[in-house]
DNA sequence: TTGAAAGCGCTAACAT
DNA sequence: ATGTTAGCGCTTTCAA
C-alpha cells in the first residue's frame, strides 16, 4: 500500500517516492510546469495515476492563499427569490471553477454578520443577498467582508457594488395598473420590517400616493412567505380594500388560498397583485398579475461582479439596477362597483 | 498597524506578539483550553478582540484534517425537491456547526464523479442527491467518497447508507386511485433515463399492471421540468390515455398548462397526477392529484446519517425508506364515459 | 532542470 | 502553565 501521510489518503509525498523524484517536482507537474523533462513529467503522472492521486485543496488553499470558493448568505433558503439567486451565482461561477457555499440566516439579523464573517473566512469573496441588518452594522462589516458583492442592499462603503431592483418603480406600476382598473382603495401587505427591499416598496407607494390623491392606500403588516398572506386574510378584508399589493408572490398565493377558503371571488370581489414572477405564479388560480424580476441574470451579475473584485479588476463598478417588468395576469380585475 | 503576517490578514502570530505570549498560547485560548493562567488568557483575548481576531479557518483545516464542511451534489439546482433537500441538510447541519457546499451537475451525468471528487476532497462528508451515473460508476467512486450518504440511490458498497423513496408504491397508489375512478386507459410521462426514482417508478407500474390487467397502460419519454409536461400535449393526446400519471409536479403543471391551452378540461377530460406535493402542487387550477413525499426531512436525515459516519458513530445504518402519501385534489375525476 | 528548504496559519506533542 | 518545535499538504523561492 502507497498510504503513508498521516491522513491516510495519497498525498504529494507518495506519488514523489512513486516516482522517485522530489515532491516539489510532483507540484510542478501537476500544475503544468513546463520546465520540468518530459520524461519525468510522464513519470510522475504515470504515478498519480496508478495511485489516484489528486491534490488536496485545503494544502493548496493555505499555500496560495485562495480556496476558489465563494460564499452567499441569504436570508432564507426556502425563498425561491434566492433560490433562483443562488442557482444563477452558482452557475456561473462554476464556469469560472469557483464553487458555492450557501448560509442561510433563516432571518435572523442578528446571526448574519457572524454567519457572513465565517463564510468569508472560508472564501474568496462573499455575495451578500437581502441582508436584514441595520445600515450601520453592514457598514460596520462590509470592509472585513471584501471582496464583496451586495444583492437587494445598497452600502456607502467604497468598493462594494450593489445589484438593486427597483422594487419602488414595480410597486408603482402595480398600483397604476389597479388603480387604471378602477380600484380607489389598496392595500399594501408589506414584508418583512427589516427588508431593504420592503423600504423600497414603501417609497414607490409613497410616490404613487402624491401622484394619486384620490386613492387610499393603506399599509398592513406583514412577511415574506406563503403563511403570511394566508394569515392576513382578516386583515385584508378589514381593510376594505378592493385591490391588494402583496409584499411577493409567495404572500399573494397564501392571500389567494386563504381568500378563496373564504368564499371570496378573485378578481371579481378583489383584485390582488404579487411580485418577483417566480415560475409558479402563472399557475395560480387565477394567474397572478405581478412585475417579473430577472432573478437569475442578477445571480449571475452577482458572479460577474465579484470575479471582477476577485481579480482585482475593478473599482468603479458601482453595480447595476433592474426594472421589473409588469406582467398581467387574470388575479386583476375591474373594480367592484 | 498590526498587520504582518503575508495574506495582509491578522494572524495568531499579531496576536501573540500584542498579547507578549508564544502562539501556541494563543491557540490554547482560542481554543479554550483551561490549561491556561486565566490572567494570560484574559490578555490573550483582549488582544483577540482588539486586533479582530479571527482563526483562519484554512489552517486550522489542515492542522486538523477536518474542514466542518460537507457537500452536496445535486442533478439540477432548479429542481424543487433538490432544493427542499438543501434546505434540510444545509439547515440541520448548520445547527452542528457545519457548512454545505454545493455542486450542481445540470444533468450531465458525466460531470457527476468529477464534482463529487472535488467537493469531497474540500470537504467531510458528502451527500449524493439522485445520481444519474451507472451503478458500476457509482460502486467504483463510492469507497473513494466517505463518508457518503446517497439520496434516491442505492448501491452495494458498505457503509453508504441511502435514503431512498418509495417511488414505486407511490406511483401504483396514484394509479390505483385513477383505476378506482374507473379510468382504463393510463399513460406514464418518464422522467430522466438515467434517473432512478423513475426506475422505481416504472417497476411499481409493473406491479400495477400485473395485478390490473383490464387497464392499458402506456409509457411516454419526458423529463423531468416544466417544459417536459408542456411539450408531451401531443403525445399525451395522442395515447388516447385518459389518466396521465406525470413524474413529478413540475412536469404534470407543465402538462395541465399545455392541455389548457389545446381547451381541454380537467378533470373532465383527461385526469392528470404529479409526484411530490411541492409547496405549489395545491395551487394550480385545478390543485394537483399527487404522491407526497416528506422532502425536507429526507435533508435532515441525510445529515443525522452523515454526521454518524464522520464521527465514525455508525456503520450498520443501512438507511432509511420513505412512503409517499397520496394526496387527492381536483385534477382527478371519474373517467369520461 | 531539479532538489532542498522555507512558508502558508494553525494545532498538538514535547520539553521545560 | 508556557514556549519550542514539528507537522498538516502544498507551492515557490533559492541553490545547485
Amino acid at each position: 500500500m502507497a498510504r503513508k501521510s498521516a491522513t491516510g489518503r495519497i498525498g504529494i509525498a507518495d506519488v514523489a517516492v512513486k516516482a522517485g523524484v522530489s515532491h516539489a517536482t510532483v507540484s510542478r507537474v501537476m500544475n503544468g510546469n513546463f520546465t520540468v523533462d518530459p520524461d519525468i513529467a510522464a513519470r510522475v503522472r504515470a504515478a498519480a495515476v496508478e495511485l489516484k492521486y489528486q491534490p488536496n485543496p485545503v494544502g493548496r488553499s493555505l499555500a496560495l492563499g485562495k480556496t476558489d470558493t465563494i460564499g452567499i448568505v441569504v436570508p432564507d433558503l426556502a425563498n425561491p427569490t434566492f433560490q433562483a439567486i443562488l442557482r444563477g451565482l452558482s452557475r456561473a461561477a462554476a464556469q469560472d471553477g469557483y464553487r458555492v457555499l450557501i448560509a442561510d440566516s433563516f432571518e435572523v439579523s442578528s446571526e448574519e454578520s457572524i454567519l457572513a464573517g465565517e463564510a468569508r473566512r472560508r472564501c474568496d469573496g462573499l455575495v451578500l443577498c437581502a441582508p436584514r441588518m441595520s445600515d450601520a452594522e453592514l457598514e460596520e462589516i462590509a470592509p472585513s467582508l471584501h471582496p464583496l458583492v451586495l444583492i437587494n442592499r445598497t452600502t456607502s462603503t467604497k468598493g462594494v457594488p450593489s445589484l438593486v431592483v427597483d422594487y419602488g418603480q414595480g410597486v408603482q406600476d402595480l398600483a397604476e395598473h389597479l388603480a387604471g382598473l378602477g380600484h380607489t382603495r389598496l392595500a399594501f401587505l408589506a414584508g418583512p420590517p427589516r427588508s431593504a427591499s420592503n423600504a423600497l416598496r414603501l417609497e414607490g407607494l409613497e410616490a404613487f400616493k402624491a401622484a394619486h390623491p384620490e386613492v387610499d392606500v393603506r399599509m398592513l403588516e406583514g412577511g415574506s412567505d406563503f403563511d403570511t398572506g394566508h394569515e392576513a386574510v382578516d386583515a385584508v378584508l378589514d381593510s376594505g380594500a378592493t385591490g391588494i399589493l402583496a409584499f411577493n408572490d409567495l404572500v399573494a398565493m397564501g392571500l389567494l388560498s386563504g381568500l378563496h377558503e373564504r368564499g371570496l371571488d378573485i378578481p371579481g370581489d378583489i383584485s390582488i397583485t404579487g411580485f418577483d414572477d417566480i415560475p409558479f405564479a402563472r399557475y395560480t388560480t387565477p394567474g397572478l398579475t405581478t412585475a417579473a424580476v430577472p432573478i437569475t441574470e442578477l445571480g449571475q451579475e452577482a458572479w460577474q461582479q465579484l470575479r471582477a473584485l476577485i481579480r482585482k479588476e475593478s473599482t468603479d463598478t458601482p453595480g447595476s439596477r433592474y426594472q421589473p417588468r409588469l406582467e398581467v395576469r387574470a388575479s386583476t380585475g375591474p373594480a367592484k362597483k
